[in-house]
Formats: C-alpha cells, sequence, structure tokens
DNA sequence: TCTAACATGTTAGTAGCTAACTTAACGGGG
DNA sequence: CCCCGTTAAGTTAGCTACTAACATGTTAGA
C-alpha cells in the first residue's frame, strides 16, 4: 500500500515539487488566455499547449475546465480561522470575522488578482454557474469548522441556514465588489453586507406562521 | 414586422398550441427518463426520440439538457405575491409569506412531482449545479418584484444581501426536505428556515468592525 | 539491476451543443 | 386560387469538453 493518501500528497519531494510547478503553470496559462479571449473562446487544448503538456495532462490536474478558474486555497484558511474563534461566539459572527481576518491578510497581495478573476467570473455565465457548485464544498467545509461533532452532510437544518446565509451574503459583497470594479474596499463591503442582513432581521415584523 | 415579440408568444393559436404540446411532452419524456435510468446515463437523442422528434428539436425548446429537468413556473407566481404584500411590510417577509402562500396553492396537487424533481436534483451534481445559474433570475425576478423603480442589476447592496440570503434559506429547506424524502411539510420547514435566520441574528452579538 | 509506481503522451471515442441548409405546413394578400 | 412569408422541424456536419485504454519513459527502492 505505497499509494495510500499520503503519498499522493507527499510522493517523494522531487515528484510534488514538479506536480506543483506543472498545476500552477496550467492554471497561469489558463487564467492569462481566459482574460484575454474570455472563457468560452479559449479552448484546453490551448491551455495545455501554452503549458507545454497535452489536454489529458490539464484534465489530470483540473476535473473540468472551470475549476482552472475557480480553484483556490483560501477556504482552508477560513475554515482554520474560524476553527478558532472564542467558542460562544455566534455562528454568524465567526464567519464573518474569520472572513474580514483572512481577507486582511490577503488583501494587499492579492486584491488585484482576486478582483480581476472575480470580474471575469461574473462576466461569464458559465463561470457563474460553476460557483453555485462549488458553494456546496464551501458550506459543508464550513459546517464542520462551526460543529466539529456533526458530520458536514448531517447538520442541523439551522446551522445549514446560517452558513448558506452568509455565504450568500459575502457572495453579493464580493459580486458588488467586482462590479463596480473594485471602487469599495471588499472587507467594507462584506462588513456592510452582514450588518444589512442584521437589520433587516431586527425590524421585528408580524411573522404569521399560520399562513392559510 | 410580422415576427415581432407577441407573434412569438401568440403565433395563431394553431402554432402555439402545437409548440406548448411539442414543449410539454419533451419535458415529461426527459423527466421520466431521468428518474428511470439518472440524469447522465441519458441521452438529449434518447428524450428526442421518446418524444417523437429531432435532437436538434429538443434544443429549438431548452437551452441546455438541464433546463429540462429545472425549468418550471413557479417564480411569476412567487414574483406575483410579492408584489401583492401590503407596503409597510419589510423586505424578507414579504418574501417568506409570499412563498408559504404560493406553496399552498401548489402542495396538494403538485407536491409529489415537485418532490420527485428535487430529490433528482440533489443527487446529481450536474443538476445542482445548474440551480446555480437559475438563482441569479430568481432573485433578479424577486427583486424587481420587490423595488419596481430600481432595474434589478443595479440594485442596492441591501436589497441584494436580503433576497439572496432569503433564497438561501428556502434552498436549505428545500433540500433538506429532499434529503429526508419529504417527511416533514415543506411549509413548514420553510418557516423553520426564516425563524432559523432570524433567531441567529437576533442574539445581539459584539460586532468588531474594526477588525485588524 | 530489476521492478513497482508515477507522470505523461497517444489515440480513439462519446455526447452536448451549434450552424447552414433544406423541407413541409399553414395563412394572408394579390 | 396561388404566391410567398413565416414558422416548425429535419439533415448533415462539425467543434469541443471530457473519458478510457494503452504505451512510454523516468524515478525510487529492494
Amino acid at each position: 500500500m505505497s499509494s495510500t493518501d499520503a503519498s499522493r500528497a507527499a510522493g517523494s519531494d522531487w515528484r510534488r515539487e514538479k506536480r506543483e510547478r506543472t498545476r500552477r503553470l496550467l492554471q497561469q496559462h489558463a487564467m492569462r488566455l481566459f482574460l484575454e479571449k474570455g472563457f468560452e473562446a479559449t479552448t484546453v487544448e490551448e491551455i495545455a499547449a501554452a503549458a507545454g503538456v497535452s489536454h489529458m495532462t490539464f484534465f489530470r490536474y483540473f476535473p473540468t475546465k472551470e475549476d482552472a478558474a475557480l480553484e483556490d486555497d483560501y477556504d482552508p484558511m477560513i475554515a482554520d480561522l474560524i476553527a478558532e474563534r472564542p467558542a460562544d461566539e455566534p455562528a454568524i459572527d465567526k464567519i464573518r470575522h474569520a472572513l474580514t481576518h483572512g481577507l486582511n491578510q490577503l488583501y494587499d497581495s492579492e486584491r488585484d488578482v482576486l478582483l480581476a478573476r472575480m470580474r471575469l467570473v461574473y462576466r461569464t455565465p458559465a463561470l457563474r454557474a460553476g460557483t453555485g457548485s462549488r458553494r456546496d464544498a464551501d458550506q459543508r467545509l464550513l459546517i464542520e469548522a462551526l460543529a466539529p461533532t456533526a458530520d458536514g452532510s448531517r447538520a442541523g437544518l439551522h446551522l445549514r441556514v446560517v452558513v448558506a446565509a452568509a455565504l450568500a451574503a459575502t457572495t453579493e459583497a464580493i459580486r458588488y465588489w467586482a462590479e463596480s470594479n473594485g471602487a469599495d474596499d471588499l472587507r467594507h463591503l462584506i462588513n456592510e453586507a452582514f450588518d444589512a442582513l442584521r437589520a433587516e432581521l431586527t425590524h421585528e415584523a408580524p411573522v404569521d406562521e399560520s399562513a392559510d
């Protein structure tokens, strides 16, 4: 059993480095071509050729063309930050603070590339659709970070709703940011989005549960 | 200009009826085959053959295979119900009540087919992704119903966040319903989902906006 | 050195989707 | 009554994302 979980991640340094370099190369050329000629107009063959590999190698690294535009490694970082939050903090605030703190670490170095990517995503229908499937994975990750006992798929409705709403607020902030071409600070927009949600729901209103 | 907007919708009764019949046929056979053999294992050619048309005709009615499984006409109904709500009601409650009232009109007649469809969607990754793109359209529709003045795309961040969160809560309720095989009443789950959101956000918590 | 594991390539195929052109059925104006 | 524009559908051919089967060279370790 020399090819277990560990070996695929490690795999003797030599291979691991090569793997990571090839992957990075593919993703960089993919993003460059997407931004130059658009997502649909770029074929997988072109990306592979630009990175000096065959199209089969591309699919060995990215299951779909969309993944080359959408994949990043922010989510585990957010999950870690959530786990570090005080245990008595409400879930929605854990998420909010993990997001803003995480963004602080990235904003200076990665703001521009993140903005370019998001602008591409929101101008490309195929990519906008792709974010839908990713949201599932994000949601499960956050749920596990918030409630390590219950596994993600069987979490209670309450927790699922809270995480889904938090992700929705974040998505809207990011989309707004991308549409206004990065005019505002994304961290500020995220805080605004969470505030909007709280404001809307603390205007206590008559909730008639016996809807006939 | 005899082929304007109106003529495509109307088009002399004769043709319109035929169009609607063909469309219904295609969708019914598509759903039947999807449920019988799974979404991926069903080809467009099969669906077209079952409905007695060619695969080109299928694509004239549904832009993608996914649309044959996802399209319905609930959204305009919800939008209408929202517009009928009292003007001073908060947006989130307008949505909530429109949803439960709309469901009341459908539940007896369409509960079973809706449940079967949702179970198919949540067990098929390609369809789960497809719901992402539809959410965009739904969101825009609801925003227009809530604020007819501002056009959907340029709505304020606040309104977008509220609608997105409401849709997220609804989606989670539906998913929970589908996963538990329709054990609970969907209307009850939707109310629970909205209550969960309110409960989470009315536990006033220390919101430290100066996240360093 | 021999062998197992691994990254990659080659080739051939499937299926979703599009475009260009054709055919056929109706339907109103001359 | 017939011509012609509109509309529904078919035929054919092609592009591209994605998969599977098999081959090749290269490194790791016994």
